[in-house]
DNA sequence: CTTTATGCAAAACCTTTGCATGGTC
DNA sequence: GACCATGCAAAGGTTTTGCATAAAG
């Protein structure tokens, strides 16, 4: 249980007076506790117990308030559901290409791509994104 | 006009037994000749005028198919549909995230990354993306 | 009590699929 | 002539939106 990271998600939202209903609730202590990067329908199905008559828009409409608030980020380069995580310290995403599914990893990062990206394209550049694909050793066992 | 890559997109096709249609050889033709990581809507709007006719579908399928035989690279990292471009030497791309547009850029290749990620985390990598984000100078100038 | 969130339904958007017809090799 | 591609329509998956009701501060 994640208390301090979710502590400090409430406060985020208490700061800019974001109404705590017991759906936003249970969506933060869900990605507070999880490393899984879960998409939108595994945060549903999951919450689905709790809260029988819940729907994709809440969860969606939640997510779009958690990531404008700065608590969680969107991960758009994957397949093809956005994923979600808790923001934390910058990092990189190794995803297989199979299942889908994605994990962390660090490696220094490479801030002075972006220097020599915005020097050269005249782009005002604000991120970046590295990303490793495969396939997860999961994935590579059932292929056989 | 790009007559280089345009035929050895052709050999590619002939090669694999894939048929010639006109519809093929347009899309092919507007590929090759552009360096503005197309979505599938745009060269579809491009190909209208000349077939009145044409589908989405068709456009899709095509690209499906010169995907798979290794003429043209599906870039689904950006933000909402995915883009196109002919296959060149690797590179990497500069996003603008407010009109979603792309230009190439070149960098000293990531190798080693994948290797240490290989190491790192069990997966099989084949393939990695790094992509920066920010502002084009054009929408820049039309925000303020 | 004011304002925002929820749940529901409908729709928007991108992409895929089934099928009859037509075109390519 | 055999097989594949096209065009059309329909549907699938993800995400957004409008609106009445309910809940939060």
């Amino acid at each position: 249980m994640n208390q301090h990271r979710l502590e400090e998600g409430l406060a985020l939202l208490k700061e800019n007076r974001i109404r705590l209903t017991p759906q936003r609730l249970a969506i933060l202590e869900y990605l507070a506790n999880t490393d899984s990067h879960p998409t939108e329908d595994e945060i549903y199905k999951s919450l689905s117990n709790k809260f029988p008559n819940i729907t994709n828009a809440t969860i969606y409409n939640n997510l779009k308030c958690l990531k404008k608030n700065g608590i969680i980020n969107e991960l758009k380069y994957g397949e093809d559901a956005s994923r979600f995580e808790w923001v934390t310290e910058p990092h990189y995403h190794v995803v297989c290409k199979s299942c889908g599914r994605m994990r962390d990893f660090n490696y220094p990062e490479l801030k002075e791509v972006e220097a020599y990206v915005e020097k050269l394209s005249g782009f005002q550049i604000n991120h970046h994104l590295f990303e490793v694909h495969g396939i997860c050793s999961v994935c590579k066992q059932s292929q056989k």
